[in-house]
DNA sequence: CGGCTGATCGTG
DNA sequence: ACGATCAGCCGA
């Protein structure tokens, strides 16, 4: 369980108009938040992914693909860009750099930030799963399409501004040491030849 | 923990 | 046709 501050400023625009590399680092340990009706889910991201741009054959964007499905990861830092993965569920990403340079991070895992995340989060997946689902709370988001059910995150909230949302956005969350942080191969591009094998994500140890 | 499989639909 | 995945099941 992580302790944090009380009081939890918000991440600007400048933290996220870097480098997609630079910002899947720096976003290990921040706080995303999801104000939703049923109330606020907060998840500390735990591990996330970086997908660099046109010249990244593991990217929706490789080749120079603007679409209008890619078009936000197109979009200055801090856009979110979520897309339905295998017909079933949604992934969630955070656009990197500025405006024309597709970078962006794909947020892998978080945790919940409080007992009213994780009960939050629990009811979601449960939800979901219609049912009993005996793995729901040993695997609460350990996943992008896990996370953006336990999150409430859905198409709906694609191209959003996470800098100027009222309801969804990021903060400071924990502050991590470099030698927290561990790194590895993306998951799940196996088509992407030598990309595939790039340590591109990162995570908490 | 690692490997396998079916489910399911928007995008190009 | 084809996935930036998940859950359940198996075997070790």
């Amino acid at each position: 369980m992580y302790h944090l501050a009380d009081k939890q400023k918000r991440l600007e625009r400048d933290f996220f108009t870097r480098d997609g590399i630079t910002l899947a680092k720096e976003l290990l340990g921040k706080v995303l938040v999801h104000e939703t009706e049923s109330g606020i889910i907060r998840g500390v991201i735990t591990e996330t992914e970086s997908y660099m741009g046109e010249e990244d054959k593991g990217s929706h964007t490789y080749g120079g693909k603007r679409t209008s499905r890619t078009e936000p990861m197109y979009h200055i830092g801090g856009t979110s860009y979520i897309y339905l993965i295998y017909g079933i569920y949604d992934c969630m990403n955070i656009a990197a750099m500025t405006e024309g340079i597709p970078q962006a991070v794909l947020v892998r895992k978080v945790e919940p930030a409080d007992e009213i995340s994780r009960i939050c989060m629990e009811e979601l997946r449960m939800k979901r799963a219609s049912g009993r689902c005996a793995s729901v709370a040993k695997h609460l988001a350990d996943g992008p399409g896990k996370l953006c059910i336990a999150m409430g995150i859905t198409r709906e909230l694609n191209d959003m501004d996470l800098v100027e949302s009222k309801t969804f956005y990021v903060t400071e969350g924990i502050a991590l040491q470099p030698e927290e942080i561990g790194a590895g191969k993306r998951i799940g591009i196996d088509y992407a030849e030598e990309a595939a094998d790039y340590l591109w994500r990162f995570y908490i140890r």
